[in-house]
DNA sequence: ATGCCATTCTGGGAATGA
């Protein structure tokens, strides 16, 4: 089975391309980010007529968060992190698919910084590396995908220039030792797993032709719980989709795992 | 240091993003 993260940049104005996308490529599950809608606002209508039941978590213009599951509900476990350090903001949304634990996450930017916005992408963090060891004494099947943002090292690998994002809060080292210790705990990292060396970007920005100058970076990541890296087969980046017109700036980034 | 480009809500331009 297909499980794919794409943070969609606008689910209203990306719902044409969504919609290829889930046709052509026939992910059984899609976790959703920057769906950047209300709850009543969602295009449940669209989404259900395309075969796939969903659930959602949405906000009036900004952030947001949806999984969708092809010829199944999703049953949703919960919406937002235990002792999120800011309620208000719809970055997380957790379901049982089948025997899937899945967790989809659309963690703080974190720009500027140093700053506050900065400090809330890390207690953010660290509230997710809190929430992940729960699922992981479950000793289920846990998938924990979505836009993570955080380019998880220095090599050309994840992005294209380290000078040019240098002071960037993706590429911080307080960004890079919590994404770290996600990985340390035991959470695999997918993508890497399967692609260990090259490029594996999966944003390219709308500015300054980065698509075209292949300017991007690796922060989109599917991260597995043991009982499911043990089923990984195969990831990748739908590429493809970053090039079609009116494109989200992040492309679709997916596993297979054995059924 | 800022704009680059794009989306949202709104009906001009701010807020946000990475």
């Amino acid at each position: 089975m297909k499980i794919a993260t794409f943070n969609i940049n606008g689910i209203k104005a990306r719902l044409p391309r969504l919609l290829e996308w889930l046709e052509e490529k026939q992910p059984d599950i899609a976790c959703l980010q920057e769906i950047k809608t209300s709850d009543e606002t969602f295009p449940a209508a669209e989404i259900e007529a395309a075969g796939y039941g969903a659930i959602w978590h949405g906000q009036k213009g900004f952030n947001g968060v949806a999984i969708l599951a092809r010829g199944q509900q999703p049953i949703e476990r919960m919406k937002g992190l235990p002792d999120d350090p800011d309620p208000t903001h719809s970055r997380y949304i957790e379901a049982d698919v089948g025997d899937l634990i899945v967790g989809c996450i659309y963690l703080p930017n974190g720009n500027p910084q140093p700053g506050p916005k900065f400090d809330y992408k890390l207690a953010w963090f660290d509230r997710l590396i809190d929430h992940s060891a729960t699922l992981w004494i479950s000793e289920r099947p846990v998938i924990l995908c979505g836009d993570y943002n955080v380019i998880p090292t220095s090599s050309t690998d994840d992005t294209f220039s380290e000078r040019a994002m240098a002071n960037d809060a993706l590429t911080q080292p307080e960004s890079r030792a919590a994404f770290r210790r996600m990985c340390n705990a035991g959470w695999t990292d997918a993508l890497r797993t399967i692609h260990p060396h090259g490029p594996a970007y999966t944003f390219w920005d709308y500015q300054a032709g980065a698509w075209q100058r292949d300017a991007g970076f690796r922060i989109d990541h599917l991260m597995l719980s043991p009982v499911a890296a043990d089923r990984l087969l195969d990831a990748g980046v739908d590429k493809d989709t970053r090039g079609k017109e009116k494109a989200s700036d992040h492309a679709p980034t997916w596993i297979t795992l054995r059924d």
